[in-house]
DNA sequence: GCCGTTTTGTTCTCCCGTTCACAAACTCCT
DNA sequence: AGGAGTTTGTGAACGGGAGAACAAAACGGC
């Protein structure tokens, strides 16, 4: 009897898709506290948004609540996992065995989070010979084998920024559909494949100008 | 003549402030390519936006093109660099000498964007002995000495989720009023401190939902 | 079985950000 | 000097998201 759309909820909006994740991880730390029940009020405080906000972004994925009661963790929290997608594991490529690749291989949150790596792929041969978190680092050149093998459609950038935009280029034309880029660039890719960029420096400088905006506000006219 | 406020430009809008270290980052590559003026079109392109919105976006610095001719490059560069506040250095302490933090430490983006490392700090003593980047690995007892001298107002979390929020309660007391946080943790902070997240997680589980997505749209209807 | 309490789902309004479109202003050429 | 061509800066329309406020629904007590 209801008139929404039966169960494929259509067109998210994208702040309430990048909300979601946190909501997600909320629920899992509340379940991991036992709670098995939950209000919005609380349950908008643990992931720090409004509850009107929390309550509005859920009631786009169904109604998964109930009226004076509230949300069952554990429910929600499949409804939401299954929503995003991460109710199956997602298989990932990283390019770039630097510094900041390396920490990548070893973060163990990509496993707990629906996503496994499954292979490291590094330009400089002498890279090859290390084994980093369990996987042998292999060459650029086996990114298409990669990809077909593990029907990989999610690639991780982490090479200097002169070489983002063209390992971009070829994870595109090996089938690689979304793209995290962490190098300081900005990649163009065709209609149909999504990049996310992930920017340290951006980051600070937004923090510099507030900052520097505090200490402006703090002299006012010292002349 | 002008009506404008004549040198200190007020409330720029948050979307703003976070696209213009783009902007300066573009003009830095056009700069090294030696291109000394560029036309709000070209920098638009590089910097992946729409022109428009570059031009709105700097006309709240205030009016530093020239009609029928653009942007004089190193000029633009420089009033950008100056309203964010990275003119001058800003000092940055690292908790959580990790995977990650090994990583940021040797990240050399930081020095040459208006940041230098001034500490990195672990709360493991076994990592005291450490020499990353050529900084000694301190204690994190050592945190009130060190924003005090340096005067550091910014930090950046790389620890465990568990520790985050200690971590950065520490910090507050200590004076640091700007805080980038690594954790997968939501933090909360006192008014007038500033916190920003860095969630590899959160980025990946998008990618995730808009790739399950294009595989429905796919397949539509199989059933 | 009914009423009060609690909490969700949704509507409505406001505000911020994006984009279009164009007048103002500058250069260059004749 | 004047006009054609360019490009900036901004007013105005538009769309989307945030938050307040409320009606609908479920539960519990009696
Ligand atoms: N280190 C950090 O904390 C950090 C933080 C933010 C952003 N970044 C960015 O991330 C990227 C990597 O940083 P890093 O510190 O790990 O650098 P790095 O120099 O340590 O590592 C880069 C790796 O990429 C490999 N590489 C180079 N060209 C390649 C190609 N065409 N194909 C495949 N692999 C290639 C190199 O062999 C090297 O192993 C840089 O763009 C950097 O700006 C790093
Ligand atoms: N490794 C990655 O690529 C990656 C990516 C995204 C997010 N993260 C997040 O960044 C954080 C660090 O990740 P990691 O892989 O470096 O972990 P890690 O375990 O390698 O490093 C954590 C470091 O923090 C130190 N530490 C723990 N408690 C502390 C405290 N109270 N005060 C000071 N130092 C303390 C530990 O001694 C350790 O050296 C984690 O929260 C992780 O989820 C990591």
């Amino acid at each position: 009897m209801t008139a929404r759309t039966p169960d494929s909820a259509r067109d998210i909006p994208e702040a309430t898709v990048a909300r979601l994740p946190v909501y997600l991880r909320a629920l899992t730390g509340l379940a991991e506290d036992g709670t098995t029940t939950c209000s919005s009020e609380e349950l908008a405080a643990t992931a720090g948004v409004n509850s009107a906000k929390l309550r509005k972004d859920l009631s786009y994925l169904g109604s998964y609540g109930t009226r004076g009661v509230g949300y069952d963790v554990e429910y929600l929290r499949y409804q939401i996992a299954r929503e995003i997608g991460v109710t199956q594991d997602w298989p990932v490529v990283i390019v770039g065995i630097g510094n900041l690749g390396h920490a990548l291989a070893n973060y163990s949150g990509f496993r707990s989070r629906g996503f496994r790596v499954v292979a490291l792929l590094d330009a400089d041969p002498d890279r090859h010979t290390d084994v980093v978190a369990g996987l042998e680092v292999r060459s650029f050149e086996d990114l298409e084998a990669i990809v077909t093998e593990h029907d990989v459609s999610i690639g991780v950038i982490a090479t200097p920024a002169v070489a983002a935009q063209s390992v971009a280029d070829r994870m595109v034309a090996a089938g690689i559909t979304s793209i995290l880029n962490f190098a300081p660039t900005v990649l163009t890719a065709p209609e149909g494949v999504d990049v996310r960029k992930v920017d340290l420096s951006i980051e600070l400088q937004i923090l510099a100008y507030h900052e520097q905006r505090k200490a402006v506000a703090g002299s006012e006219d010292v002349s």
